[in-house]
DNA sequence: ATGAAAGCGCTAACAG
DNA sequence: CTGTTAGCGCTTTCAT
């Protein structure tokens, strides 16, 4: 006899064919019901659902996913950081991703990681993803998997490469080069830059922006600094910036390092704004209300999320149909008291 | 005729059958390969291993989950902020979860969520998770679902009722214990508290410490101001405190707010450590950069979610076997330069 | 507008 | 140590 109990218990969860017995209708109607499908009578569907509610059923979306080839959930690849940018933008790919109707996965890969993307990647698709996103990933050369799914790479150059893979931008470069042109535009001579680490797409991006600023104004270009992004690595540059007297004006590739940089000039007995001008870059939550305030750039995250999903989900559901075209997410530099025209302008009669 | 070309092209993914015919072996085998099951000979390993590489096989994950009754997946409700304190849970709990071989599904609740964290719960059941963790969730009455699988509540007090929840403690109170003392150590005759949110468990708890340690050594308890977390509420908070002579230490919530109140005290003339000593909550990446330096209590996050994923695992995979005793995770109170002795102290002939 | 039948690719249970 | 058989609960395809 095979009539025997199957597996466990069998008393367990409802399934559908539990529903359509009670609610008297083929089983194929409650999957017709279940999935907004046309073709299903108000009455019925009524039935259905009052059915299902008494059971307490659930659609179980691993047979659902085996049937249909398609998981409706789509990965993320992070780096595994509090930083507030890239958690922010975790945060805004959750809600597009849900927004969009699917299920959201998370693979973080650890800086120093072996595996790297590759390794992040590989898994989302032994869990069956149906696209992936990569936020804010760091240069380890191209991905080395054969990816089936589309791809979407946040906030890396599009020199990111991977089968099927768009960008979508967050357009710092653009946003560097506001916050350079702030600088001088206040009657800086030049600015200098304290740069994120630069296997950071996103770090480079910002580098790329503060050059062209400058060469836009012929502008000389001062050498770079480069922290981690951490205020620690801020504070040590500082220190090294302090101790140029050439130096009036800063961009800091993130609010982090310019907090570490305002520490080690205020230290020094440079100023900020007095001698020196600090712009950063994310404005985080407590920019507004460190000494002094500080001027700095807002990335749109949640739009860049938004933007971003809607080309991945757009590349799930139509394939063949080619993307559509990408907007531009809004820039914002938000003024506040750490940036400021340099001395020599302010007292003519040369510096003081 | 049934033998036509089924769905889609066929070409598509190979299956494991395809890997036992190229190996010379049973499905099955491939199987017991891939789950590392014991009884394959080496040799067979070998051969199966070597099929699956050249045919780039990849498990189905859907069809495993539906096999089994298992989807290897634990699912985690966020409060969806980038906030320091929660995004850093989120990240130790990405990696516990992977390090205990299971996959990560993310779901947020949004702050003023209709849905809340039931509905958050919800999604994830709907996803077939085998476990759930609830990272420091905000108070919103009990979860209004039937979950059928284990549940760990990080960070909330152990009265957050579910059904087969355990809760895993931040131990927020103990920390919050320590540096009231710390701040009644330096000699102060009491402690102002800035709380968080009283919605959010983890201010509750940082509350209950407070006043726990004030207790302890029969002080008056002032009256409580609260904020929002934000460094904007922490300045509100400040204003409003620096009207009072009567505070000379003030316990922050959180560092934001810690950030804000000092700002508007520096603002008010009321500096700081010589006139108010504040104490921060979260060690956030800035605060030994911030003026002054932050006095700030350090949580230890990835302990916390390692700790409560090894009970998760422990409920999932040995349901009938007890939980194992907790971890209590270590406390660690970063002293810095934003408190000192009260001015009465240092001054008079008295204390050193 | 509804239903019947046939898998999706894998694991479980039991033989050998 | 290895293979056989029977589903897991749903969607697909094709009838009706």
């Amino acid at each position: 006899m095979t009539q025997s109990v199957p597996r466990s218990e069998r008393a367990s969860t409802p399934r559908s064919v539990d529903v359509a017995r009670l609610a008297g209708v083929s089983q194929k109607t409650v999957s017709r019901v279940f999935n907004d499908e046309p073709y299903v009578s108000a009455d019925v569907r009524r039935r259905v659902m009052a059915a299902a509610d008494e059971l307490g059923y659930r659609l179980n979306s691993a047979a659902r996913a085996l049937a249909s080839g398609r998981t409706r959930s789509v990965g993320v690849v992070t780096l595994g950081t509090a930083l507030y940018g890239p958690a922010s933008l975790l945060m805004g790919i959750e809600r597009a991703v849900r927004d969009a109707g699917y299920a959201l996965r998370v693979v973080n890969t650890l800086e120093g990681d072996p595996a790297g993307v590759t390794g992040a990647v590989e898994s989302l698709l032994d869990q069956g993803v149906d696209g992936i996103v990569i936020s804010e990933p760091i240069d380890e050369g191209a991905v080395a998997v054969q990816v089936d799914v589309p791809v979407i790479v946040l906030g890396a150059s599009p020199s990111f490469v991977a089968p099927r893979a768009v960008t979508a931008g967050v357009g710092a470069d653009l946003l560097a080069r506001v916050a350079t042109e702030h600088l001088l535009d206040l009657g800086h001579e030049t600015v200098h830059h304290l740069a994120g680490p630069q296997r950071w797409f996103a770090a480079r991006d910002r580098l790329d922006g503060w050059r062209a600023a400058l060469a836009a104004r012929g502008r000389r270009e001062p050498a770079v600094v480069e922290g981690d992004w951490s205020a620690a690595s801020g504070y040590a540059a500082g220190r090294q910036l302090a101790a140029d007297p050439g130096v009036t004006a800063v961009f800091a590739a993130n609010d982090d390092m310019a907090i570490g940089l305002i520490r080690a000039l205020a230290e020094a007995g440079r100023g900020v704004p007095e001698e020196v001008s600090v712009v950063g870059f994310d404005d985080i939550p407590v920019a507004a209300f460190v000494t002094p305030p500080l001027t700095t750039v807002r990335q749109p995250f949640d739009a860049v999320a938004q933007e971003g999903l809607r080309l991945l989900v757009h590349a799930i559901e139509k394939p063949e149909q080619d993307l559509p075209p990408a907007n531009d997410p809004p820039v914002e530099l938000v003024v506040r008291a750490s940036t400021a025209q340099p001395r020599s302008r302010t007292i003519p009669g040369r510096d003081r």
